[in-house]
DNA sequence: GTTATTGCAAATTATTTGCATATAA
DNA sequence: TTATATGCAAATAATTTGCAATAAC
């Protein structure tokens, strides 16, 4: 746990740094952000701050997620079905695989695939900013 | 042009074999589609229907919509910012390259990357049952 | 003649915003 | 002190749905 505190602080100075002011409620958004393991969408992260701060709106958590993106201090996803999901920023880059039966995220990188991703902007003419690579899947057959 | 009648032609052939019902503005929707060279939304996709038939709504193209793609006629994109997107499905697999600045949509097809995909799903226990690749993109600066 | 489909308007869902008040720096 | 952030409730935007009327097969 006391990673998660150092986490926070973290992200909570990245704001100060840039005269981002830091209220009781982000510093609840923060918490809950560096704690989670998931990637929740807002409102669980609605439900997660108000346990640490029950003063926290969901307006409040929309506007802070916003601006909190902005930082780079989290970065927001958009998978299938439902609303942006979100998880803090300070991890190596990596892409998604999504279980299409229980929605669990699995993170996962490939320094080839996103060199192929390159070169194929390249190709283009273009420069890519940033991409998206999710993989919808299912459990294997496992012959039980 | 006549090429298009012919898209449009075997949409509506898939939807009688099985069983839907293809109606006047169900076929205005499919013509809209099987011309367009762009991932228009709902809307577009609306404004366009309307000129070839103008009883259809918004509603039976959000509904129609639904069918096409449960019968695997058309894809649904959903693209960063704004509502999903749709293309005719009678294309080979392609993935996305979408340029930042001007929304424009490129396609383009790397097996290399789906053989990748698939060996990491694998290493994960995992089966690839769709995936979704996007390279949000800015032209590479030219030295004019 | 049935039964699926339609238009319309109202409902939903996720997210954003106006405004008066509260608070971080 | 003073600009920024907040809660609340109302506003949007994209999409869906209930229902009586209509049209496909």
């Amino acid at each position: 746990m006391t990673n998660v505190d150092a986490r926070a602080q973290e992200m909570e100075e990245a704001l100060r740094a840039e005269g981002v002011r830091v209220t009781r409620q982000r510093t609840a958004l923060l918490q809950v952000l560096a704690e989670a393991l998931d990637h929740p969408d807002a409102n669980e992260l609605h439900r997660r701050a108000q346990e640490v701060d029950d003063t926290v709106s969901l307006a409040t958590v929309y506007r802070t997620l916003s601006v909190l993106e902005d930082q780079g201090v989290i970065h927001r996803h958009a998978f299938e079905g439902g609303g942006a999901r979100f998880e803090a920023a300070d991890m190596p880059h990596h892409d998604h695989l999504i279980d299409l039966d229980t929605g669990a995220v699995v993170e996962f990188r490939s320094d080839k695939i996103e060199q192929l991703q390159a070169e194929i902007a390249r190709e283009h003419g273009y420069e890519v900013v940033h991409h998206r690579l999710e993989l919808y899947c299912r459990k294997r057959e496992t012959k039980d």
